[in-house]
DNA sequence: CCATAATATTGATATAGATCAATGTTTTTA
DNA sequence: TAAAAACATTGATCTATATCAATATTATGG
C-alpha cells in the first residue's frame, strides 16, 4: 500500500484559498497574473529570484532540481498544485528546484509578498499552507525511498501506475512523455525503460502500442512495484 | 557550493519560537515534557499516533523512513531541531517518519493540539514554523540529488565533510557511529565504506585510526563531493 | 577476565543496469 | 514532401557496487 504513494505525482488538492476571505481572495486576484506556457517551457528556474508562487491551473509540469546538467525530478504536478513554496522561507528569496511544462500549460503567479502577508494575517491559511508543505515533503520522501530502494522493474511499475492513476485517472492511456522523459522520472536509462516496458508486455502486464499504454494486470503490476 | 547543503545533517536553527509572546511561551512550556533517550531508542515511530512534535535539545538523532525492513535515512539531526512537523498536515495524525537516538538524547515533546493554535493564533509563528519545513524539504532534496547522482565516492565524502562541518564541527572527530551506520546514511554496502575509507587513507584524504578520523584534505575531499 | 557477540576487514564473485554502437521509425521543419 | 532531426529499438559490452565467505578485531555482559 504506502508504495503506491511513492507516487511521482502530486495530487495535493490545494485547499488553503478556501481559507481566505473574500476581502483577501479579492486582493489575491489582484496580486496575480495568469501565464500560459508552451510545452518545454521553463516555468521556474532553480536559483532565480522567487518574486512570486506558482498556481498550476491547467497542464502537466515537472518540478526537478538541477546541479550542472544533472537534474533529478522530485514530482510531477497536475493542475491545482502550488509550486515554489519553499522560497516562503525567510532569507531564501530564490526558487530551490526548476518547473518545467511537459505540455501547454497555464499557471498563476502569485505576488510572494502578498501570500506572506496573507500567512501572517490569516491563521487558518497559514495553517492550510502548512499542510501543504508537509504533504509535499511526505510525497517526495516517498519516492526518495523509491528511487533509491527499489530496482528498476519497481521503479517504473511505480511510475506507470501513478501516471495511469493520478495523471491519466485511467488504465489506457496516450503517453505524450518520450521514453526518454520516462527514463528520467523513473531514474535510469533510455534503453533499460524501452527493455523493460517490452519485458511487461511478454509477460502480459501492459499493452503497449506506441504511446499508447494499457494497464492490462494491475495486480501485479502493483506487486512489482511493491516488491521489486 | 550547492553540493555543501545536499549535507545529510539537518542544522536549521529553530527560530520559531521567538516568535512566541511571554504568554504562549508559557503555554508552551505547560504543554510539554522532557524525556531522556538512551543509544538506539526509538523517539518517533513511522506509522503511529503523532501527539506531539518533538524538539531535540541534546544528542544526536536520525530522522528516516521504513517500509518493512528497508529503511532509508532522510537526515541526522543535532539539537536545536524539531521534528515531526509533516504530521501538523491536515487528516494526518501519524508520524510519517521514524526518529532513533544515535546517543544519549534528551527531548522535548510538544502537545500537537497546542503547537497548532499557536500556528492558527500567531501568524510570525506560523510563517516560522513554514520557513523551517522549507529548509527540511531543500534539505532533504538535496540529499535526495546525492544518493540518485552521486557514486559510492562523492556519497561518502558528502557524509564526511558533513559530519565535520556540522556535527564535530572539527576537522579531526571520534566517530561514535559504526561503519554499517556510515554505510545506512551514504546509501552503500558497509563493505564498500571501508573499502572507500581505506582508498581515502592511501590518498591521504584523511587520517584513520580506528574510530577516530581526520580530515586531512577538505579541499580534495569537498572536490570529490562535488564530482562524483 | 573470559566467553560470546558484535563489528571490521579483506578477497572473490555475481549482477543490475549503464554505456556504446548500429539501425529502424517517427516527427519536425524548411 | 524531402531532408534533417529527434526518438525508439536491439544487441554487445563494461563497470560500479552488492553479495558472499572467511577471518581478525573490538566491545560487552555474566
Amino acid at each position: 500500500m504506502a508504495v503506491r504513494t511513492s507516487c511521482t505525482v502530486a495530487d495535493n488538492h490545494c485547499k488553503c484559498f478556501e481559507a481566505l476571505t473574500e476581502e483577501q481572495t479579492a486582493l489575491l486576484e489582484k496580486k496575480q497574473v495568469t501565464v500560459e506556457y508552451n510545452k518545454g517551457e521553463i516555468i521556474a528556474k532553480h536559483g532565480s529570484f522567487a518574486s512570486h508562487v506558482i498556481f498550476v491551473c491547467e497542464g502537466l509540469v515537472k518540478v526537478y532540481i538541477e546541479h550542472g546538467k544533472e537534474i533529478l525530478i522530485l514530482k510531477i504536478i497536475s493542475p491545482g498544485n502550488l509550486i515554489g513554496l519553499s522560497s516562503l522561507t525567510e532569507g531564501e528569496d530564490t526558487f530551490q528546484y526548476s518547473a518545467a511544462a511537459y505540455q501547454r500549460s497555464i499557471a498563476k503567479l502569485i505576488d510572494i509578498t502578498t501570500f506572506k502577508h496573507l500567512i501572517r494575517e490569516n491563521g487558518l491559511f497559514a495553517s492550510r499552507v502548512i499542510s501543504i508543505l508537509g504533504e509535499n515533503s511526505n510525497q517526495i520522501n516517498n519516492r526518495f525511498f523509491c528511487l533509491t530502494h527499489r530496482q528498476s522493474y519497481g521503479r517504473l511499475a511505480n511510475l506507470l501506475l501513478c501516471l495511469s492513476e493520478r495523471v491519466f485517472k485511467s488504465d489506457q492511456f496516450e503517453l505524450d512523455l518520450t521514453r526518454k522523459e520516462l527514463a528520467e522520472l523513473a531514474g535510469m536509462s533510455t534503453e533499460n525503460v524501452i527493455r523493460i516496458l517490452k519485458k511487461f508486455q511478454e509477460d502480459d502486464l501492459i499493452i503497449l502500442n506506441g504511446k499508447n499504454i494499457e494497464l492490462h494486470n494491475i495486480d501485479a503490476m502493483q506487486r512489482i512495484c511493491d516488491l521489486g
